[in-house]
DNA sequence: TGACGATGGACAGATTATCGAACTAAATTA
DNA sequence: TAATTTAGTTCGATAATCTGTCCATCGTCA
């Protein structure tokens, strides 16, 4: 252990790496303490896009970061377990709405309850205005990292 | 588009995973258009967290985030198309070194390149007061949220 | 209006990634 | 020395992902 990094200072894309994957897998283990234990964290990933008004499969993929048929392919199996659902969209008869079903929305639910308290968490060792400014600089680097927003 | 998000605040896990994705599939593409373009995703994460002097693989598994037998598989890859080498570890017969062969250097040195990119990208978007603050609380974070370090 | 390119989505097949279980060999501990 | 732990591998199963292809619908422009 305590292997020297190949370098000084620590690449950005891995230090964000390292909080995300942590989250993910904090959530994940969480919702399938709560009963949901057929979610993989693949599935997960896309049903936490999910708008409330459900959202276009071609969105979810690029939000997720993945191509369409991944996309189908794992909305495909959240819509066998009962997490979603398919609709026609209503102005766009090519396009379907994944909307969250009944069982979604109890999963949501709890991942969402996980997520604050990681957070919390966080917040706890970082300090109110570190937590802040971290939040604040991540919003801001979106706008040019996310094709989606 | 303009998928109204399902809570106003987004989950600080998603804002990190987002420049993290974007860094990793950025790097990705520079180094295959440099003439590595057998090295998979998977394959890119590991390579990325082998340390100068060898590094073993249970601590890759553990940088990288997956289970022993990924890491193997993932290793023995990499060693069959030249980019890493195993060597016994001098301190522990049951244990190997991998370490960088020359072509996993040549590629690892396109990586950095384009890495340092991508950050200078960034840090004319976010500013230099910012971006300094982001890698300072990133590295704060890292403390409770990478098991490895 | 109607032909045509673009878009939203699905299916099929192949490849890659990942995990769990079981195993070997070496190190550590009792 | 025997028992336990640790480092790593192999095997088999499953999950995730991509490429290519296809179909239906939408938008646009001649």
């Amino acid at each position: 252990m305590g292997e020297s990094p190949r370098r000084g200072r620590m690449n950005l894309g891995i230090l964000c790496f390292i909080p995300a994957r942590e989250m993910e897998t904090r959530v994940l283990k969480a919702v399938a303490a709560a009963g949901f234990d057929d979610i993989t964290l693949a599935q997960g990933r896309v049903l936490q896009r999910i708008g409330w008004e459900g959202t276009r499969m071609t969105d979810l993929a690029e939000q997720a970061r993945v191509t369409k048929q991944t996309a189908t392919f794992l909305i495909g199996q959240l819509e066998r377990a009962g997490y979603v659902e398919r609709v026609p969209d209503p102005s766009d008869a090519r396009a379907r709405l994944v909307r969250i079903a009944a069982r979604g929305r109890a999963a949501l639910e709890v991942a969402m309850e996980a997520e604050a308290e990681v957070e919390a968490e966080w917040m706890r060792h970082l300090g109110r205005r570190d937590a802040d400014r971290l939040r604040r600089i991540l919003t801001r680097l979106r706008e040019i990292t996310d094709p989606y927003q």
